[in-house]
RNA sequence: GCGAGUGUAGCUCAGCCUGGUAGAGCGUCACCUUGCCAAGGUGAAUGUCGAGGGUUCGAAUCCCUUCACUCGCUCCA
């Protein structure tokens, strides 16, 4: 649980968000709805910058990616090739005594993992049932492993329902999930056999599926046919495009293909503000890159990860887990380039046990958000998994062709080529290993892979393997509020202190860049001077001319929209002191600091810090 | 989906227990006054008390339902 310091720092910023026009809940007037937030006036801003800010760095200032706008409906097909379909529909049920909520697809492998489930194992090795020693538990240590279970609540009614079970003429002994489900039921004739809840033993709610994934029809009659799914992702459409954007953008892998958008996930429990949201905007980037042994025909060699190679220019050598790297250092420099506070992020490598079966690494961009540290962005090695499912499902080849590669094939020495395919059936076989082949399955299965795959490298094909850098938008946003959320607290000559807001953007994503204000509303010269450095700088950058109320009731309220500058325009403007003809006042929103600059030297000065 | 808590003006909250039909501070707006950090004065607007239903002569207050938010279970862009 986090710090109640925290939950009150995190609905200040709430607070601020609504009262400034950051955040909107959305369809307010009518009572709010679950999971969906509205950005007002200023949170629109601020996200367009980000966007832009991300779009810019991946798309315009590289050569090397090429931009997407795929729709938010496709074939169903996508989803069922990428797995959502299936991973997306988790039945759950919940437990009717402790009311823990459980996938129930995975309550068997939860079980075995219990103390009171292991307990009972003991008692009774191989299905062997031993009554009295189950009766004897039951009535003592069971009592607090498994307060729920049945055998705990109800002993003998639950054990003589089993005895009928085993003492069966001709039975087989139970097994020890038979065994499990008899200990876990009361009544097995009116109920049938329950399943435990792995935490407490209690009885489970019938599973429910729960689809993550926003359906809906195309065409206007409803039916089985015409199920569509708006996506949970925007990753997959850039994969499926993948084969036309390659044909017409002129690249050569290694190079990316970048889109940014709404998705849509159907969250069990959205949760802490805008963090987790039934409808959220993604950054993501694809980054295909050639398979290693690809790059060791090319180069020679694949550069080494634990050499700095990925802080320089990619390079032909770098493979997979270089291009990795360099791609974690570049989406941290741009956390720091819009003014993440460096030590309020972190990367965590997940540990190989964490990692998706189709990941061979992944990198969380973590937050220290005040309720709690939690992902930004994840940046996955992704394999040649997803474009291979697209083969598979679609039945399109997705693989693309290298000259270059195939002359180099020709060249490779046999003991080169030998060593690379031994070191790729290992890999292989200690692949197939884990997802529970037997050794000579898993070798017979890695020896077939290993000859499609390399009889295709010599002839310059391959499927290029994938780095995803996948950012959620509207949590970065949120990260920037409260990275920029500040106090200032002052005391008059009088004592009385006051606490003020002030938003620390970054200039760069500042929602609103300049606050121009005329000291005197009701002298109208100072009113037009003001009027004209707005129009001076309005076509270069977003400001905001306020007159309302006194000067530093107007600069509090910029602080509070975190514009990083104010310029006011006074008496000496009109050239009250004829040195300071056509100067104004700039201020600083972080230092108060205030300096005199010509209206002439504005936008030199202003334009370099807000870009 | 389940459990616990919360919902009164734009914001923060009082009033609810012990029904008699709504208040404070801040903010907002207008005017006056203004010489640089939420200054002062005068005036004004704003709530079907989250929504729906019930009990009652009468409901913000008691009861039921529902929606939203917060915290858990779950999830991870």
């Amino acid at each position: 649980m986090s710090e109640p310091k925290e939950n009150v720092l995190m609905e200040k910023i709430v607070s601020l968000c609504k009262r400034r026009g950051f955040v909107f809940q959305s369809s307010e007037i009518y009572g709010g709805i679950n999971g969906f937030w509205d950005y007002g006036q200023l949170g629109a801003e601020l996200k367009r910058n980000v966007k832009d800010a991300w779009w810019r760095t991946i798309v315009h200032h590289r050569d090397d990616v090429a931009g997407l706008e795929a729709t938010i409906i496709m074939h169903p097909k996508i989803w069922e090739a990428s797995g959502h379909v299936a991973t997306f529909a988790d039945p759950m049920s919940t437990c009717k005594h402790c009311k823990k909520l459980v996938r129930f697809d995975q309550v068997w492998e939860m079980i075995p993992e219990n103390a009171w489930a292991q307990a009972i194992a003991e008692i009774c090795p191989d299905g062997l049932v031993e009554s009295p020693a189950l009766l004897a538990w039951a009535k003592g240590k069971g009592k607090h492993l498994a307060p729920n279970l049945a055998l705990v609540r109800n002993p003998e009614v639950t054990l003589s329902f089993l005895a009928e079970r085993v003492n069966a003429p001709g039975a087989a002994r139970p097994t020890v999930k038979e065994l499990y489900q008899y200990l876990a039921t009361e009544q097995v004739n009116t109920t049938g056999l329950q399943t435990p809840c792995p935490h407490c033993g209690g009885e489970l709610t019938a599973p429910r599926p729960f689809n993550l994934m926003f359906k809906s029809h195309y065409g206007p009659v409803e039916s089985d046919d015409n199920v569509c799914y708006l996506r949970p992702e925007t990753a997959q459409a850039i994969f499926a495009q993948f084969k036309n954007v390659h044909e017409t953008a002129r690249q050569k892998v290694p190079f990316g293909v970048a889109q940014m958008g709404k998705a849509f996930r159907n969250e069990v429990t959205p949760r802490n503000f805008t963090f987790r949201s039934r409808e959220f905007e993604q950054m993501e980037l694809e980054f295909f890159i050639k398979p290693d042994e690809a790059v060791e025909a090319l180069a020679g060699s694949v550069a080494k990860a634990s050499d700095n190679a990925w802080q320089g220019e990619p390079q032909a050598d770098w493979g997979w887990e270089v291009w990795h790297k360099y791609w974690v250092e570049q989406r941290i420099r741009f956390y720091e380039g819009i003014g993440l506070t460096r030590d309020r992020f972190e990367e965590y490598w997940q540990k190989p046990e964490e990692l998706a079966h189709y990941a061979r690494a992944c990198v969380d961009i973590l937050y220290k958000f005040p309720f709690g540290t939690q992902e930004l962005e994840g940046i996955a090695a992704r394999g040649d998994f997803d474009l291979s499912q697209h083969e598979k499902h679609s039945g399109k080849p997705m693989g693309v062709f290298d000259e270059e590669l195939r002359a180099a094939w020709g060249k490779l020495d046999e003991a080169k080529k030998a060593s690379m395919r031994a070191k790729f059936v290992t890999g292989k076989t200690a692949a197939f290993l884990k997802k529970g082949a037997d050794e000579a399955e898993a070798a017979k299965q890695a020896e077939a892979e290993a000859t499609v795959y390399f009889d295709k490298l010599a002839k310059g094909q391959y499927i290029p393997h994938v780095i995803e850098p996948s950012a959620g938008v509207d949590r970065l946003i949120l990260a920037l509020l409260a990275d920029a959320y500040s106090e200032l607290t002052t005391t008059d000559e009088k004592g009385k202190s006051e606490t003020r807001v002030v938003m620390r953007f970054h200039p760069r994503i500042a929602p609103v860049k300049v606050g121009i204000f005329p000291l005197l509303k009701n002298k109208p010269e100072l009113v037009a001077k003001a009027k004209e450095v707005r129009d001076l700088l309005r076509p270069h950058m977003t400001v905001f001319y306020d007159d309302g109320g006194a000067i530093g009731r107007r600069y509090a309220r910029q602080d509070e929209a975190g514009t990083p500058f104010g310029l006011t325009i006074d008496f000496d403007t009109l050239g009250e002191k004829p040195e300071l003809l056509d100067t104004v006042t700039l201020r600083d929103r972080d230092t108060q600091q205030q300096t005199r600059v010509a209206i002439k030297d504005l936008l030199g000065l202003l334009l370099p810090k807000v870009r």
